[in-house]
DNA sequence: TTTACGCCTATTGTAGTACAATCTTAACGT
DNA sequence: ACGTTAAGATTGTACTACAATAGGCGTAAA
């Protein structure tokens, strides 16, 4: 990893998680180089990458800005994780989670119509690695999101796989937040992630639709009831 | 506008309509900064801004590379803007219309449950404008494209708040391609435009949904004859 | 012939300086 | 109090230099 990618994170971080108010002005490129240690080349070019997520305006002789929080590319996977990483505010949650709970159905359902032999390989392969990683929660976790991910490549659509890595920081946020310590939890998880590829498996897209929106619909709950109890 | 946004534009143009084989080298920063009369420095940040929007992959010490085609990043506005601007591929329309299908209906049923005052004026606003350039096709278009990112952010839900641009890219491109010239068609396209308005208006979430069906629906059929005419 | 080794070149990553262009601020004079 | 001017601050662009390493080439040994 270069040196300007370590301080886009960092920085990207810093302004993502609220060290720096949105709207209010940023140190200069030249406070910034003595800040991080670096030359302006490198600054400059952080700069270039964060303004691209539309994290940073940078304003032409008047310097840098913190763009408002709404204007934030929630979609890039770097800016969500960021985010997410400090517990986000409860807005955003809610408005991910409520995409989700649009799209994923349909992702499941388009799955089920059209995933090819390779497709099911794959998503098979992931399932097989969450069963035999039951007692290992980050493997698992990491399975379930590639399994997750296998699907979203199945529905064969270009603009749906490009939210796959979105999708991913999604579930490793709320991975880092829930705990399925207990075993029947377990169980339940392995049983809908049973039910789903075995729809997709029988091409049966509404079966599908229906095993994902038991999922979904859990996953949300459990989210509220995470921000009840904080 | 700097020389580096418009050598971003340029250039990301340039490999987004297929100047440069996905998967082949693109040429040394040193020959770019012949080819396009610049500084290093500027040639530098522009790739940066071109990497993180998907179109290249720098490698260091390697060179640069265009990324595969289904690694772009289509729900950015000037990725999506340059693709469409010169004909895409069939399979990129069909997913970006396959998608549209699925979120539209819903944002505008989040819409007519949630829109305050403030964003009916706004909706409404534009719905006069676009009925009172009915004869100027371009300032029509325009108003059109506010009228559905007055409902996009109507819905409150900052995700999707975050898609407005891209739609109104896909808008544009969809304009450039479809003639609404005849009388019948335009009549048709504002008495869908009021139902949607109406629906929203007396919050009503389920005469919203349809609504927008029918409208997508049928950009959807004019998409599918173009594709076949052409 | 094949393999291993080392040298050379090409290429990106980082650092630093210099100047241009213009917005902001403060001083200044009326 | 107000307009003018000048200085300073800040980003945009250009250029040079060096570091670090992947890849190619040639050479020599097995």
């Amino acid at each position: 990893m270069t040196k300007t990618d370590w301080l886009t994170e960092l920085f990207g971080k810093q302004i993502a998680q609220g060290h720096y108010a949105p709207g209010t002005a940023l140190p200069s490129e030249a406070d910034l180089c003595v800040q991080f240690d670096t030359s302006r080349n490198v600054i400059r070019e952080v700069i270039k990458v964060l303004a691209t997520k539309k994290l940073i305006d940078a304003q032409r002789h008047r310097g840098l800005f913190v763009m408002p929080q709404d204007q934030w590319n929630y979609l890039d996977a770097d800016v969500l994780a960021w985010v997410l990483e400090k517990g986000a505010n409860p807005d955003l949650i809610y408005s991910l989670i409520e995409v989700r709970g649009l799209i994923e159905p349909m992702i499941s359902r388009w799955a089920a119509e059209r995933a090819t032999a390779i497709d099911l390989v794959a998503i098979e392969a992931n399932y097989n690695e969450m069963d035999s990683n039951r007692n290992d929660l980050p493997k698992f976790n990491e399975a379930d999101i590639r399994f997750h991910k296998a699907i979203l490549m199945a529905t064969h659509n270009v603009v749906i796989q490009q939210l796959a890595d979105a999708i991913s920081a999604l579930q490793r946020a709320i991975f880092d937040r829930t705990i399925l310590a207990d075993h029947a939890h377990m169980e339940l998880t392995m049983q809908e992630h049973a039910d789903l590829f075995d729809a997709i498996r029988r091409k049966n897209p509404e079966a599908a639709e229906k095993a994902c929106l038991g999922m979904v619909g859990r996953t949300a709950e459990r989210a509220r009831k995470q921000k009840a109890a904080q």
